[in-house]
DNA sequence: CTGGCGATGAACT
DNA sequence: GTTCATCGCCAGC
């Protein structure tokens, strides 16, 4: 197993986004893998970017985002849902991570199924991915670079630039100048 | 297929 | 009080 370490999420936040797709999401829970395919990311910088949790200084809740790179970062939605982030930045920046939005399913497509009360859809949202895999605060600032409960690993796939495309980040009233959201398109879940 | 909307908590003005 | 890095359901094409 070639998990990534924390070399991999030392760089601009922004090209660790673009290099996350083709990774694989490893969930260890209740003695089972559940995996998936990133398939689409977006980059939330610090102080430079409106849009980002982190924009005003850090906070309770953003701590894990100025915290070492490769740890994730989860919080709590709409009142409804969690998101899962891992952070990365660049030596100049003092926070930053990559919101994991959205998966193609791999390994134990039976427990997503069950999580997610439905037999498709299982991942295809940064709310629906959490809950796929069980993730909520009680996963907040795990190391992603070790193995455990949650960690990412390299399994050879090479997603090329003209493999994915870059949009605008979903759901913001600001910063819609930059294309920070990276996905591949011509999903079949 | 599309659009509207309620759920519901945390952070901020 | 308002906004928010969302989702699923329902109505109406």
């Amino acid at each position: 197993m070639n998990i990534i370490d924390s070399s991999f999420y030392k760089r601009d936040t922004v090209l660790v986004a673009q290099d996350l797709l083709g990774k694989t999401l490893v969930r260890y829970y209740n003695g089972i893998y559940v995996t998936g395919i990133i398939h689409e990311t977006e980059a939330y910088r610090c102080s430079d970017d409106p849009a980002s949790h982190a924009y005003r200084g850090k906070t309770q809740r953003n701590s894990a985002m100025f915290g070492p790179v490769g740890h994730s970062y989860v919080y709590f939605i709409y009142g409804v849902h969690f998101c899962l982030n891992v952070v990365a930045r660049s030596q100049e920046l003092q926070a930053g991570a990559v919101l994991i939005r959205s998966l193609l399913p791999m390994q134990g497509i039976p427990l997503m199924q069950k999580a997610r009360k439905r037999m498709t859809n299982l991942a295809n949202g940064p709310g629906k991915l959490t809950q796929a895999l069980c993730i909520t605060r009680e996963q907040n600032g795990i190391d992603m670079t070790q193995e455990g409960q949650l960690f990412i690993v390299d399994t050879g796939i090479i997603v090329n630039k003209k493999d994915y495309r870059s949009t605008p980040r979903i759901g913001l009233s600001m910063a819609q100048d930059v294309l920070w959201r990276f996905y591949v398109p011509n999903n079949a879940y």
